[in-house]
DNA sequence: TTTCCTTGGATTGCATACAGCCACATTATA
DNA sequence: TATAATGTGGCTGTATGCAATCCAAGGAAA
């Protein structure tokens, strides 16, 4: 049912995404090929449903090349899902099923406790969670699409065990207004739980950046 | 700049919106290579950017299939559009600068007396424009994205001049809140004009389709 | 008559070969 | 020495051939 290029696309981005690949580098078919023992025509079709996704970019005749995170992109792109889960967790709230509701509750509970993976595991079951909760396969699409594309910077967030305790604060904070169906404080909620995730991955990415730049563009 | 395939995919696009491939048809690669002149290999690259673009459905070893627009799935698609042009609604109302405001009631101005061709293009460039105006990249593009999406569906909706009529009232409305910097009428108002829209759009389709089906899916 | 298997045709998926374009290096010139 | 012209290598874009898979038609068995 998922076809073998789609596999591939997955690996090439996992390796992306795993810094395996960093930005700007160029993505060569024959290397890949090689790389995977098959011939360039795959490849070239993992690469196209890679850059459909937006981790790499095609330039005609100059290959492919993994996208540089540009600030003003990112920018737009965390404000663009904090916006959209903000909306999810406003619907959810109205439409969100008593099972649904419960599972929502066990699942924070049970992050408590989690190691760092499982908890980076949970964190996005909980988000996709409610995206999915608010009964709208498009807009939990949409989501998903804007998370795939903020994933490469988003990775070097973990850790962090008092962003983790005042995540973990909110998150509960959420998760009760959503069962008290209370759809504003919900989506409000939800907007400053990830304006400042975004804020804690930016101001990172901004210090592990080149700290002294005086770039004129 | 722009590639070859890309330039294909736009002409397989629109031959798929204009009505020329019908929902369920099989784009297979001979055929399709032959009516462009073409090998095999950018058709199929191109085939698989119409894919991404959410127009057609490729299958493993069955080709690709134009998709048939599932009513469950147009439904979430225009609720999904609704929110997010309200959301660009309302951003814009805060964040639009002068320039914008007065093409803004330039273009509403112009769409008054126009050609039914003219208006429909006026008409997508007015909501664009809108999007655009929030300021924000990505909502600008999904709200694109999910329009491209919709694009098949609603390219039946032309015509009817009650319909017009109603929706230049809606339009003016908007406008006029947009340029009052009312964010919350804005996005109130966009919400209901394109659930207007929407309502108009499914139930032609209703119609059109099979009157009467006891199907038990 | 119905069901299952087989088999043929057609189409997709992959490999390979060739053509076109770009980037870098070398060389010539001011 | 700096700059412009040019040639070469390597990569991408396209064409074509072959293998793998699916679908439908036809025949055999119950």
């Amino acid at each position: 049912m998922v076809s073998n290029t789609m596999r591939l696309a997955d690996q090439i981005s996992e390796a992306i995404l795993e810094g395996d690949f960093p930005p700007g580098t160029r993505l060569d078919e024959s290397g890949l090929a090689a790389r995977f023992g098959l011939s360039r025509t795959p490849i070239r079709e993992a690469l196209a449903e890679v850059c459909a996704r937006g981790l790499a970019e095609r330039r005609p005749y100059r290959g492919v090349e993994v996208v540089s995170p540009d600030p003003d992109v990112l920018l737009d792109r965390f404000e663009a899902l904090a916006e959209i889960e903000a909306l999810c967790a406003s619907l959810a709230a109205g439409r969100a099923q008593m099972a649904d509701l419960l599972a929502l509750e066990d699942l924070v509970h049970r992050m408590e406790d989690a190691g760092p993976d499982e908890y980076r595991q949970m964190n996005f079951d909980l988000h996709d969670r409610i995206c999915r909760m608010a009964r709208n396969a498009e807009l939990a699409r949409v989501a998903d699409d804007l998370r795939l594309r903020l994933a490469a910077v988003r990775r070097a967030q973990l850790g962090h065990a008092d962003r983790r305790q005042r995540s973990m604060r909110e998150h509960r904070a959420l998760v009760a207004a959503i069962c008290d169906r209370d759809a504003v404080r919900a989506a409000s909620l939800m907007r400053a739980h990830l304006r400042a995730g975004a804020q804690e991955v930016l101001s990172m990415a901004r210090e592990t950046a080149q700290p002294a730049s005086s770039a004129t563009s």
